[in-house]
DNA sequence: GCTCCCATACTCGGATAATAACTGTCCGAGTATGGAAGG
DNA sequence: CCTTCCATACTCGGACAGTTATTATCCGAGTATGGGAGC
């Protein structure tokens, strides 16, 4: 799995705490001193699946177009990585004997199914975690992040 | 994720229908029309992970090592796929504001624990699911279908 | 006829290329800013 | 002094290379087979 998406679960959660001022880019890659321009592409995934939005122009940046109750860690993972399953099919059955193209054995085959279920399993827990329920845990165990963060966003940089 | 995870699936599946008999890559790839080296390969994987045993010369080939009570899907993702977490933590908070290079942040990171948590979660639904039970619903829905591969391992090929 | 031996053909096994995906980078399109000119 | 305009600098956005992982292939090491020679 693409290390973009670690990038794009911290930087809304770093988002959250930062409120409504918008954030560039270049801010966001500082904090962890990635690469710019990559992590901008990120956040135009993002962007993209309507999780953020951006502003360009000085005074410009990204920031969350919705309420962290209703970004859930499913969201963020499938505007990075897409929407496919983790296992894919190719139907090999297809290919052997008796297989036919007009079948979709993504439906038909029973490890097709078997596997399926155990996506279906990693995306229910994903989607039950919001980005809401990361920040109040974090804020639990972690009390100074927030403060932290809050300052070498708005001070630094 | 690999696609040879599919194949090795469909082959043991297929090898616990043939039974005690070895079974060369040779067939178990025409089966599907797959190349023959590449699934080889596979077929070595799992005959690391103690899934399989192999014998060379002729009248060798493969056979399931162990009862297919005893293999589960996650065995077989495993053998195939290595035993890396689906998501995988490259610990940004590190080169984060206070990050320390000697705290490992896949214990304290609390978005590392939500992502790992998913993963048992996916890790779960396949470790509860052995061939011997894909098999009985595939014989349950496609009464056949155990008839039909047999004589094509045993006949043709 | 039976036993032993050997050449043979067949199999797995790991080392080696070709391809695709991920990672990283660059420059252009568009925009709010801030100052200068004019009223 | 206030308003309007414009040049500017800054931002995102998508198009472009570099690098790693996946896919595919090849040839050598080892082994049971099957026939032939010898007893």
């Amino acid at each position: 799995m693409s290390e973009g998406v670690e990038w794009a679960l911290h930087s809304c959660l770093n988002l959250s705490w930062v409120g409504d001022e918008a954030v560039t880019a270049r801010k966001l890659a500082a904090f962890y001193q990635l690469p710019t321009a990559y992590m901008n592409k990120q956040l135009q995934a993002l962007t993209r699946a309507g999780i953020l939005s951006s502003t360009s122009g000085p005074r410009g940046g990204f920031r969350l177009a919705r309420t962290i109750d209703d970004i859930t860690l499913l969201d963020i993972v499938v505007a990075i990585e897409g929407r496919e399953d983790i296992f894919r099919c190719d139907q090999v059955l297809r290919h052997g004997p008796g297989g036919s193209d007009e079948v979709d054995y993504r439906h038909t085959c029973v490890l097709s199914g078997a596997m399926r279920k155990a996506d279906l399993a990693w995306r229910s827990s994903l989607a039950q975690q919001t980005i809401a329920d990361i920040r109040t845990d974090v804020e639990k165990a972690y009390p100074h992040t927030r403060d932290a963060t809050l300052n070498h966003f708005l001070n630094a940089g």
